[in-house]
DNA sequence: GCCAACGTTGGC
DNA sequence: GCCAACGTTGGC
């Protein structure tokens, strides 16, 4: 099993909608490293919700319920989505700034490659970012 | 709104 | 196949 975080901006599509949806397929990727990763999951991998330019933070947990599938908003077979549900809100979102702080997610790619949409964690810096929103 | 980082494109 | 120009992302 793999753990993975996804980047949308709020206002284009935000946690709420999300879970107002009760699944999307994640589209918009048009860059191939995100694409590769988006190939790369699996049904069932754990995947971080964050929001980018609004709130800068990780709101949540969501689950891959489809591998992935042409893209349906092109014909350019070049592009995938993947299907997406919501498994679980953190009580506490967790903030870049926080994650840029912790000694453990200094090598996250969330802060060394700023401008990827779709990546990977390891399962130890997926855990430690629950465990910053949920703890204690 | 600006700008740095960085991926992509296209001329050679 | 190199590399400059350009476009996009996202933090500030």
């Amino acid at each position: 099993m793999n753990h993975w975080l996804v980047k949308s901006e709020p206002h284009k599509y935000s946690w709420d909608k999300f879970n107002e949806d009760g699944s999307t397929f994640w589209d918009g990727v048009r860059n191939y490293q995100a694409r590769n990763n988006l190939r790369a999951m699996e049904k069932g991998d754990l995947v971080l919700f964050y929001h980018s330019n609004e709130g800068k933070e990780v709101v949540g947990i969501a689950k891959v319920v489809k591998e992935f599938y042409q893209d349906p908003t092109t014909e350019d077979p070049n592009w995938v989505v993947v299907d997406l549900a919501p498994l679980e809100k953190l009580k506490r979102a967790v903030t870049l700034e926080e994650i840029k702080k912790d000694s453990r997610l200094e090598n996250i790619g969330l802060v060394k490659q700023g401008r990827l949409s779709v990546m990977q964690l390891k399962a130890e810096e997926f855990d430690r970012i629950v465990e910053l929103g949920n703890g204690d």
